[in-house]
RNA sequence: GCCCGAGUGGCGGAAUGGCAGACGCGGCGGACUCAAAAUCCGCUGGGGGCAACCUCGUGUGGGUUCGAAUCCCACCUCGGGCACCA
């Protein structure tokens, strides 16, 4: 009470006192019992942080708002909501901080973690704090490990001499997606080539099934369509191309067993219809048949191209704005079309990493092509045109658009569309190529020459080759290792730990050595969603019974930041574990959203700029329950929003008037009032539907709009008419809520009350009177009540018989009427 | 270059074939106050008119329709993603 007598709305002290309630309680805490036998589960997933030292960005508190409202709200409908938080702490971000302040990541991340879980705690969520993970701890990574070997006794893990991405910033490999425009995603730093022996994950071999499910899931469109595009499915044919006799060098190992493939050339191409346009070959620099192809008077000027490609990054390797250079090798192969010979260059547009390395060129109907021809002198050959006529016409540029075959033997007059699988046909018969499908996506590398990660299980052993570690061994542990920092060597600092680097090996007991790379973060955050609610668990990965009750999860929000890496990889694995016989389901997401990007004032948050938005402070100052609902009102969740400082005063105002309402004014007793009864059943549908569809900002303006209507007036608002919406309002403000609950008398809180939330009657959602456009043309000519329901002769007459309409008909005739039931009538006249 | 999304008052944004600008911020005026803050009430897209009203207006140009912010075509700008992908 203050001086006045009044109770000022005090968000500070009702939400610490409701979030002490709350712990005490045990409100959203799942006991073993609970998680085993919740009869309407609801696995209401957010993405799991990394925990920096900065503390939780306001990005993140705009995502798990966004999660936990709508958690909250299944939560109200009486489902049994569990809503984790864990920490993913593993990885090059805290690695690479805590080199920078000298701080060992084993003192850092519990430390980080501390404060996430402090901020975390103080925004009102409603985690359940029983079942965290945390992947840095061993009762976490031990499972990671364990995944591990299920791809390894799958066959899916493989170890590969690889050219990989090396950033030689972070003196690390880097996975295909962690490299953003040739340069590393971390610190931009341009990526280089080397090759290491490395493990992979085959996620190519799933690469058609995790294409095929997007056509059923329930996921935000967009984040479909960038997983879509970076499968990236082509379909084309395979070509193979003999080389000539008598025009290459032979082979010099003699007696060698010459190998079928080392004979021909291998190409996938996407317009096979083209090939007796095709009057060279490329080659990637790299591509192992150079060697064979290159004759001796061309040697010097291959061999110092190679040099050059391989000395060369990746920025400048993949640029498309280069030049075409190339070399030619000296050698040619066959066109099996046309039987000729054509000459075998080598180009670094020619990617090694993309389908076979090589292509066969049709410069008449590719514009790379055709620019390379054009600096070379090499011939052009129009293989299509728009019409049959212009078979002899020259070519200025390379024509890429459709039509019929020309100059293609047998396969002239044919169109393009039809003469692709004709060609393909035709060439398999042959066995001179076969129909392919290649995609861009490529196998995971998930070996990181790194400290701050689960050791790979792997044991060398000289006599057995390599061990897996038997899983009664795991974990194995990361050890101590004070100077963990990363070196050019490229050989993991783990390498340094002797005692720990020499093991007996499983099998045979010899002396052996531990695998020093540790695992990419990405395959620490592939699972954690099926350890949350078997946290606690040492004897198994995820308890089957507790998965089958709760997966797959279903509502997963979460940034469109990791559409491909996160999203990809964790269909991937659960896909392995199906076909493992360890779950049942092969997709873990039932459903996911994406949230949107939040930006300040304009612009992108960004420490440089100094615009980065403290959760902290606006907490301290507005309270929790103003700091969501705003996060929520800024924009439409989905597309993200602008934050302004000026602008939690409108949702602040709006609770505080809510408080006000219900605890300085006198509430009456009886049902609402008609005038206010329409509109709030109206509102419950509205709030009910926009939560749903996770139009937040919508649903909030509704609530506004009906508190505007009870306090209309300064009217003596009804108990009946309120109660409603402090429920409404719960998720969004869940503290106030509360308080405003006990208020309102009620002994038990609202969210151990079992579905509190209101329901709407569709028929008093509905005005008696409806607000009727008369347009005269087109033009709105006046705004009428009529009753609902009204027939299109009634609202006609009405409408003539207005003033300013019949103003507007004036020496006019009528032509037709438009009438659009309980909202329009548009008279034609001329 | 290709793909996706967006372009609406002073600002954040509503409206997805039928009242453009809901809701909120800011601004202006008023009440309360010695005063200020807080709070409450009213007004708030441009132009015209005393007013009733009229007129213009959703990036630009065209189109479809009785009617277009919304659908179609072309273009411009911004944001995001992919990119010598054969």
């Amino acid at each position: 009470m203050s001086d006045d007598g009044k109770t000022p709305y005090r968000p500070t002290e009702v939400e610490e006192k409701w979030q002490r309630v709350w712990t005490e309680r045990g409100t959203n805490l799942f006991s073993d019992a609970e998680l085993d036998g919740a009869e309407r589960p609801f696995f209401n997933l957010m993405m799991f942080p990394y925990p920096s030292a900065e503390g939780l960005h306001v990005g993140n508190m705009y995502a798990f708002t966004g999660a936990d409202i709508y958690g909250r709200w299944k939560r109200l409908l009486g489902e049994d909501v569990f809503e984790p938080i864990g920490f993913d702490a593993f990885g090059i971000h805290s690695e690479n901080f805590a080199l920078k302040i000298g701080t060992h990541p084993m003192e850092l991340i519990p430390r980080n973690v501390a404060n996430f879980t402090r901020q975390l705690r103080r925004f009102g969520a409603m985690y359940d704090w029983n079942h965290t993970v945390n992947t840095t701890d061993p009762s976490y990574y031990k499972w990671t490990q364990w995944l591990f070997l299920q791809l390894y006794h799958a066959g899916l893990a493989v170890k590969k001499e690889a050219p990989v991405n090396w950033c030689p910033s972070c003196m690390t490999v880097l996975a295909n997606e962690q490299v953003i425009a040739g340069a590393c995603e971390r610190c931009n730093t341009p990526v280089e080539q080397r090759t290491l022996s490395q493990w992979f994950f085959r996620i190519t071999e799933y690469a058609q099934r995790l294409l095929d499910n997007l056509s059923w899931i329930n996921w935000s469109e967009s984040t479909k369509k960038a997983q879509e595009n970076w499968i990236g499915r082509s379909e084309g044919a395979t070509v193979h191309f003999p080389l000539a006799r008598g025009k290459v060098a032979e082979d010099r190992h003699e007696g060698a067993e010459v190998q079928p493939d080392r004979n021909r050339i291998s190409v996938f191409t996407t317009r096979p219809d083209t090939i007796f346009g095709a009057s060279f070959m490329v080659l990637a620099p790299e591509h192992p048949l150079v060697e064979r192809l290159t004759s001796d008077e061309c040697r010097a000027e291959v061999e110092a191209y190679r040099r050059h490609a391989a000395a060369m990054d990746l920025v400048s390797r993949k640029k498309t704005d280069l030049d075409k250079a190339g070399v030619f090798t000296g050698g040619y192969c066959v066109n099996p079309a046309t039987g000729e010979d054509i000459p075998v260059w080598i180009a670094d547009y020619v990617l090694m990493d993309y389908g076979t390395g090589a292509i066969m060129a049709v410069p008449g109907h590719d514009e790379r092509d055709f620019e390379f021809a054009t600096k070379y002198g090499l011939p052009i050959v129009r293989v299509v045109a728009a019409r049959e006529e212009e078979a002899g016409y020259a070519l200025e540029e390379a024509y890429t658009g459709n039509g019929v075959l020309v100059n293609s033997g047998d396969f002239s007059g044919t169109p393009v569309a039809e003469s692709k699988a004709a060609i393909t046909a035709w060439l398999a018969e042959r066995n001179l190529g076969e129909a392919r499908i290649n995609y861009r996506l490529h196998d995971w590398c998930i070996s990181r020459q790194r400290y701050w990660g689960p050791p790979i299980p792997i044991i060398y052993c000289d006599a057995c080759g390599t061990v897996p570690v038997p899983e009664d061994q795991l974990p194995v542990e990361l050890p101590y290792v004070e100077n963990y920092k990363p070196d050019e060597s490229g050989v993991s600092p783990l390498a340094r730990d002797d005692a720990w680097f020499r093991v007996p090996c499983p099998t045979c007991g010899a002396e052996a050595r531990r695998e020093t790379d540790v695992s990419d973060t990405f395959l620490d955050s592939a699972w954690y969603f099926l350890r949350y609610p078997s946290v606690g668990r040492d004897d198994v990965a995820f308890d089957a019974e507790r998965t089958r009750r709760w997966l797959p999860v279903d509502m997963y929000i979460g940034g469109e930041e990791h559409s491909v890496l996160h999203l990809l990889y964790s269909r991937f694995i659960t896909m392995v574990l199906k076909d493992r016989g360890l779950l049942e389901f092969e997709e873990p997401y039932h459903a996911f959203r994406k949230h949107g990007l939040l930006i300040k004032e304009g612009a992108k948050m960004s420490k440089s700029r100094g615009n980065v938005v403290i959760p902290d402070e606006y907490i301290e100052r507005w309270g929790a329950d103003t700091f969501r609902t705003y996060l929520m009102f800024l924009g439409p969740y989905q597309e993200g929003g602008d934050f302004r400082d000026q602008g939690l005063q409108g949702p602040y105002g709006f609770l505080s008037r809510l408080w006000d309402t219900v605890v300085e004014g006198e509430l009456a007793d009886g049902p609402p009032e008609e005038v206010v009864e329409q509109k709030l059943h109206a509102t419950i549908r509205k709030v009910t539907e926009d939560i749903e569809g996770l139009r937040y900002n919508t649903a909030i303006a509704a609530m506004m709009e009906y508190l505007n209507a009870v306090r209309e007036g300064n009217r003596t608002a009804r108990r009946t008419e309120v109660e409603p919406l402090v429920v409404l309002v719960a998720p969004f403000a869940p503290h106030l809520a509360e308080e405003l609950w006990e208020r309102l008398g009620h002994d038990t809180p609202l969210y151990d009350t079992a579905a509190p939330w209101p329901t709407y009657d569709a028929a008093k959602a509905i005005a008696d009177t409806v607000e009727f456009v008369v347009q005269v043309n087109g033009k709105v000519r006046a705004r009428m009540a009529m009753d609902r329901g009204i027939t299109e002769d009634g609202a006609r007459s009405a409408a003539l018989a207005e003033d300013n309409v019949a103003r507007h008909l004036e020496g006019a005739t009528i032509r037709k009427v438009i009438f659009v039931p309980d909202r329009l009538v548009n008279i034609v006249a001329g």
